[in-house]
RNA sequence: GCUCAAGUGGCGGAAUUGGUAGACGCGCUGGAUUCAAAAUCCAGUAACUUCGGUUGUGCGGGUUCGAUUCCCGCCUUGAGUACCA
């Protein structure tokens, strides 16, 4: 609903005389005067049929809001209006249209309020925000004006959804196709050579079984490469509103309406294939005219990065979970449920042989045994010193410990020998000082061993047949995407997403508390919250470990809230050494970090440059820079076959499921759970009626409320859900499509014209028409917030891509120009409270103390109160409590500072007037408990108020009307000032006061046409005379300099100089007292765009007819700026001292000699002589020396 | 943290290729007009000043005859974005 704010007024205003109005500038007439004419006219309907060139102007979708305008929404506006009637001056066939983004979720929760219907609010919101937008004189082409939730629009985006899954992205053609296409090749061929952006979980089929799969299975797979699919989307649900929440709308873990908790939870959704996109919508900034920092944000959501992917081998499962692994779990992998504790032990071992460990390891490692060994190896729950997997063989080495437990290795090599081990001692002695012996004892016992392969048959299968060759993919390894495989070296430590799902696989049993609370712990935290934390560093192990790719060392495995799932592969190999947030998590964990860089120190931070790298411990990469080894690493791991080169985009798919009401329903019936499209003949679905705007209480959307809501394939209509068959009547898809849905696309609607125009509209049977489309090709200028930078933008760039690939349209980027114009700042207004509170010295003591009082103070005294300064006021304000306790006798009590706050308390901006004074009476009455407050004024028994540049917003009480402006100031003025503010694309405060400057300068305007006799509109239109030419010669520059200076603000969209521009202008010609048509008349033309109605106006009185929104723009024309001489800047070492008039026509020498022959510069000179002069002729002279 | 902007009078801001810093407007001061006010008009308004000048565009350097403008380093503010591997 709109809020009319009264204003204030410290004064009268303006006094309607009657017979004033006829010579005074009467805004208030004139401005609807011609918003009736122009209304009445049609003035600004475009033509799709012109002998003029197009251009298009276009502001951002508007949704109306309940609230209105305030006067930082129409800058936008007033810019695109300003730019659009230039054009129109400038010969241009301009369309400049406006309408509705009027699904939302506003009006759905005033539904949910009120029970009102969102369609009834909406259009009340509508009819507010249009009456706002005419009263500011807006030139748009109402007449094509589109709303998203009017049915006639939304069958339209209806039918983009229908192509969209009706599509697949072939990269091999890099476009879009029909799915027809996929079908035919699926037919012919199967899928192992198709190429398309798809899910990856898709099985190969050959074109037989593609034939033979039922009509289910074919559409399952289908939807895995349609453009629009149903898929499994973790969103933020919360159960006691029923519905999911966007990230910014949970604070601290709950949702920000209500508090109440919020759930991490899948949900089957829509999603958009946008990441099929990603290359071409990065490469598209670089054709398109926007500024640097909106391309650099989509360029940072994109997210491209190119690197590699690594796949790292699972060393072990703890036994029993390894599931599907068992079969294919390689026969290395011998270890029982502890094996992520001894492995971390045995690598240790390995590292620290003793003597003869090391010296039988020698020998057995060499190639005087055929069979292959193991040092520190992992059988069951022990780590033995070599083992012989074929032929189940192990080898103990004694040292001294042994002696003393001659039972406990009894025991041992009992239970491995149940194992069908084979195990063999040696002392140190035996080793070390008879190697050949002991050699050829191992030898013996090998060959009468079986193999394994041999033994397989017997009994139960202890360990795999086969020893899997490594690097082979087994669907057991950890995926991880690099941009610095040159790194690979410097892993020490893996880190899984904690939602990633191999983790409860891979957990072992001793580990599985400590990561179960850890997973539960930061599930509570919300996505942005988790982001948000750099400081704490958390994790989990997860008692696993994993393969690395070329030293085979086992690396620990662990989970982080660091790593996100939904980017890359929800994994990371973590350099600690190259990477600062593995480096953190490393020193936290005690992690080690090995260096890989060349003569860097890495002690306090890591070293993540990719320049001035020399790599260094790592092997073949040893020596080389970041570039060669990262495509030798690269190469190294494909041949392995455990990596290849990759570029990851950041961009994920997007959720296009809302579970609301005031939406776009979806076209969509379910067979089997199988999504099935209406055919667009019968489009629109219309939304159903409900009886309340809530989720059902089983959880289901909105939609779920409504009865008549499922779909007959027979009759082609939707019917009640009591009909719902199953055979020939479905259910209707309960979710309703996202508000980007209908502004992804509208710019194009606008291109076709309106219904109301004459039969020539195609709005019935197509989204827009193709000459129309081929007309208007894109826009040209689009201006609007930069909040939208990753959100519209992108989206709607994604669909008219998708279009252009579907041919439906010819263009490949929506819009050519864009600027974001900057936000308008409240000013807000604040008195200072002050309570002075008392307490008892002695606590027991309780004598009951009067009511606190509460002051206002000016802002000095509390600025000083802030810091612990008090100053007299505050001082003498305490000093008269405690006297007056004192006085009733009671003196043990003093000042208590805790319950003496100084509070700053936002004012309605309507209760201050232009010099900051505030309406005391008035913001007493405001609020109940205001009523006992007490000022402190100044010695004209005023308050002033402090001021400060905040956000414009009702909260703060800071919101200034354009209705309240227009009704005191004009439209024209209005419009003036908020291009006067500053620079459009800068954030500045409103300030109302300084509004008086344009409208002063409107009314100087005014009188400058109205110079007869009472004020009468008088101009001359004779040639001038010629007593009078040097004046005229006067009003002509300043008329042409005016010109050009406009011209080029206006292309250079520095709106605020031409506004100061023309201020000079007229105060120029006020001194000229120029009253010549040959001036004033142009002059209406160039302020047109800014100032309309009074120029329409003034131009009228000229005599013209017809309004002068296609007059054309004045000839610049350089001749009446030609100067014969220059006002010289004489400056000593660059300082500027004195001017001299000097002709331009003279040589440089000639100046220097003027110059230097002046009293002046020999003055200034005093005796010394210069070392230089320079002399640059129109500009400046300086005198060096 | 990263990316991008931006730091100029009491305030909003101007100076478009390196060439008179503070245009234009607000506010403020003084004056005219008025019984008075509003409105209007005129004059002044960066700071310091011995009225000759001197200093001044966030800070410190540099390039240049000359720097708000170009380069290097730093500080501050704003916006966007974010453990993005």
């Amino acid at each position: 609903m709109c809020i009319t704010q009264l204003i204030w007024r410290s004064s009268p205003v303006f006094e309607k005389d009657p017979k004033a109005s006829k010579m005074n500038y009467d805004f208030n007439n004139i401005e609807q005067k011609w918003q009736d004419y122009w209304a009445k006219n049609q003035t600004f309907k475009a033509s799709n049929h012109s002998d003029k060139p197009k251009y298009y102007v276009l502001d951002m979708f508007p949704y109306p809001s309940g609230a209105g305008l305030h006067v930082g929404h129409p800058l936008g506006y007033i810019a695109s209006d300003i730019y659009a009637r230039y054009k129109r001056h400038k010969g241009f066939n301009v369309l400049h249209p406006q309408g509705y983004d009027s699904f939302g979720l506003p009006a759905e929760q005033y539904a949910i309020q009120t029970g009102q219907h969102p369609a009834i609010t909406t259009e009340t919101n509508i009819k507010t925000y249009r009456r706002q937008l005419d009263q500011i004189g807006f030139s748009f082409d109402w007449s094509r004006e589109v709303r998203t939730s009017d049915p006639n629009y939304y069958k339209w985006t209806q039918w983009i959804f229908i192509e969209l899954f009706e599509s697949w992205y072939n990269l091999e053609t890099d476009k879009a196709e029909s799915v027809d296409t996929l079908i035919t090749k699926f037919t012919s061929e199967g899928n192992a050579d198709v190429k398309a952006v798809c899910d990856d979980d898709i099985a190969t089929f050959s074109s037989e079984e593609w034939q033979q799969f039922s009509s289910e299975k074919q559409q399952e797979i289908l939807l895995k490469y349609r453009l629009t699919y149903l898929a499994e989307t973790e969103v933020n649900w919360c159960p006691a509103l029923g519905t999911v929440l966007a990230n910014d709308e949970i604070v601290n873990g709950v949702s920000e309406r209500g508090g109440h908790p919020v759930v991490r939870k899948k949900m089957t959704q829509w999603s958009m294939r946008i990441s099929a996109y990603a290359e071409r919508l990065l490469q598209g900034l670089e054709t398109i005219d926007w500024t640097e920092s909106l391309k650099e944000s989509q360029k940072n959501w994109i997210g491209k990065s190119v690197g590699s992917e690594v796949k790292f081998p699972i060393l072990s499962f703890p036994q029993g979970e390894a599931k599907a692994g068992s079969d294919n779990r390689p026969g290395y992998m011998t270890g029982g449920n502890n094996s992520h504790l001894l492995l971390e032990r045995a690598k240790e071992m390995r590292a620290n042989p003793t003597q003869a460990e090391a010296a039988l390891w020698e020998c057995l490692r060499s190639k005087k045994i055929e069979a292959k060994f193991r040092q520190q190896h992992l059988i069951g729950d022990f780590i033995v010193d070599f083992v012989c997997l074929d032929k189940g063989l192990i080898i103990e080495v004694d040292g001294k410990i042994h002696e003393n437990q001659i039972e406990e290795d009894q025991k041992r090599t009992e239970r491995l020998e149940n194992d069908f081990y084979k195990v063999v001692r040696f002392s140190n002695e035996e080793v070390l000082g008879n190697t050949d012996a002991v050699l050829k004892t191992i030898i013996a016992e090998l060959e009468q061993l079986e193999s394994v392969k041999d033994k397989k048959h017997e009994s139960e299968q202890h360990w795999s047949e086969q020893v899997l060759p490594l690097g082979k993919d087994l669907g057991w390894d950890i995926a991880v995407f690099t941009t610095r495989p040159d790194t690979i070296f410097g892993v020490s430590f893996m880190t899984l997403a904690p939602e990633h799902d191999l983790v409860s696989q891979i957990v072992t049993e001793g580990q599985k508390a400590e990561v179960d609370a850890y997973i539960k712990s930061t599930a509570k935290r919300s996505e942005r919250e988790r982001m948000a934390d750099v400081k704490s560093i958390s994790g989990a192990f997860t008692g696993a470990y994993a393969e690395h790719p070329f030293t085979k060392e086992p690396i620990p495995i662990w989970i982080g809230d660091y790593v996100l799932a939904g980017y890359g592969t929800g994994a990371v190999m973590s350099v600690p050494c190259g990477d600062q947030r593995d480096y953190d998590f490393a020193k936290h964990f005690g992690i080690p970090i090995p260096n890989i860089f060349d003569k860097v120190d890495i002690s306090e931070a890591a070293y993540s440059s990719k320049d001035n790298v020399v790599i260094t411990n790592s092997d073949f990469l040893n020596g080389m820079n970041y570039k060669k080894a990262a495509k030798r690493a690269i190469f190294e791991l494909e041949k392995l076959g455990q990596g290849t080169g990759k570029t990851n985009y950041r961009l994920r798919d997007a959720v296009f499921s809302r579970q609301r009401y005031w939406g776009e329903p979806f076209p969509v019936y379910y067979v089997n759970g199988m999504p099935q499209m209406i055919d667009p003949k019968h489009l629109p679905i219309r939304l159903p009626e409900v009886e309340k705007y809530l989720p059902t209480e089983e959880g289901e959307p909105p939609l779920g409320r409504a009865d008549v809501w499922a779909w007959c394939t027979e009759t082609n209509q939707v019917v009640s859900n009591d009909q719902v068959n199953d055979t020939t009547i479905f259910s209707l898809e309960l979710n309703t499509m996202p508000g980007w849905a209908g502004s992804s696309w509208y710019f194009f609607r606008y291109m076709e014209p309106g219904l109301s125009a004459d039969g020539e509209s195609k709005r019935e049977e197509t989204f827009a028409s193709e000459e129309a489309l081929s007309y208007w090709e894109n826009v040209d200028l689009y201006i609007g917030g930069s909040e939208h930078a990753t959100g519209h933008l992108l989206y709607s760039r994604f669909w008219v891509k998708f279009l252009k690939d579907r041919e439906f349209v010819s263009i490949e980027e929506p819009f050519k120009k864009l600027i974001n114009q900057g936000m308008i700042l409240g000013t807000s207004a604040f008195v200072y409270g002050f309570s002075v509170g008392i307490k008892n010295i002695n606590p027991k003591l309780e004598v009951p103390l009067n009511k606190i009082q509460r002051y206002i103070i000016p802002r000095e005294s509390y600025l000083k109160g802030i810091e612990g300064n008090y100053d007299e006021l505050i001082l003498s304000l305490v000093e008269k409590h405690l006297s007056h306790y004192k006085d009733a006798g009671n003196v043990n009590i003093e000042w208590d500072l805790e319950l003496s706050p100084f509070v700053p308390i936002h004012v309605d901006v309507t209760m201050v007037n232009s010099s900051n004074e505030l309406d005391i009476d008035k913001f007493k009455s405001w609020q109940e408990n205001f009523k006992t407050l007490q000022f402190v004024t100044n010695e004209n028994g005023k308050y002033i108020v402090g001021r400060e540049v905040e956000k414009m917003s009702k909260s703060k009480y800071n919101v200034v009307n354009p209705d309240a402006i227009c009704e005191q100031y004009g439209a024209d003025s209005l419009r003036l000032y908020e291009m006067f503010l500053g620079p459009l694309e800068q954030a500045k405060p409103w300030n109302t006061a300084g509004i008086t400057g344009v409208h002063g300068f409107l009314k100087k305007l005014w009188k400058l046409y109205h110079q007869g006799e009472n004020a009468s509109f008088s101009v001359i239109s004779s040639p001038p005379l010629e007593g009078l030419e040097e004046v005229s010669a006067e009003a002509f520059k300043t008329l042409h300099k005016t010109i050009k200076k406009v011209e080029e603000d206006i292309e250079n969209f520095s709106f605020n100089t031409s506004v100061s521009t023309f201020m000079i202008a007229v105060n120029e010609l006020t001194a000229q007292k120029c009253n010549h048509k040959d001036i004033l008349e142009p002059l209406l033309i160039l302020l047109s765009p800014y100032a309309p109605h009074i120029a329409e106006e003034l131009w009228n009185k000229f005599g013209h007819a017809e309004s002068i929104s296609t007059a054309p723009f004045p000839k610049f024309e350089e001749q009446y700026l030609v100067e014969s001489s220059k006002n010289y800047p004489i400056s000593f070492n660059g300082k500027t001292r004195f001017t001299l008039e000097i002709p331009l026509s003279l040589t440089k020498e000639e100046v220097e000699k003027i110059v230097m022959a002046h009293e002046k510069t020999q003055a200034q000179l005093d005796g010394r002589v210069p070392k230089k002069v320079i002399v640059v002729p129109g500009k400046i002279v300086n005198i060096v020396g």
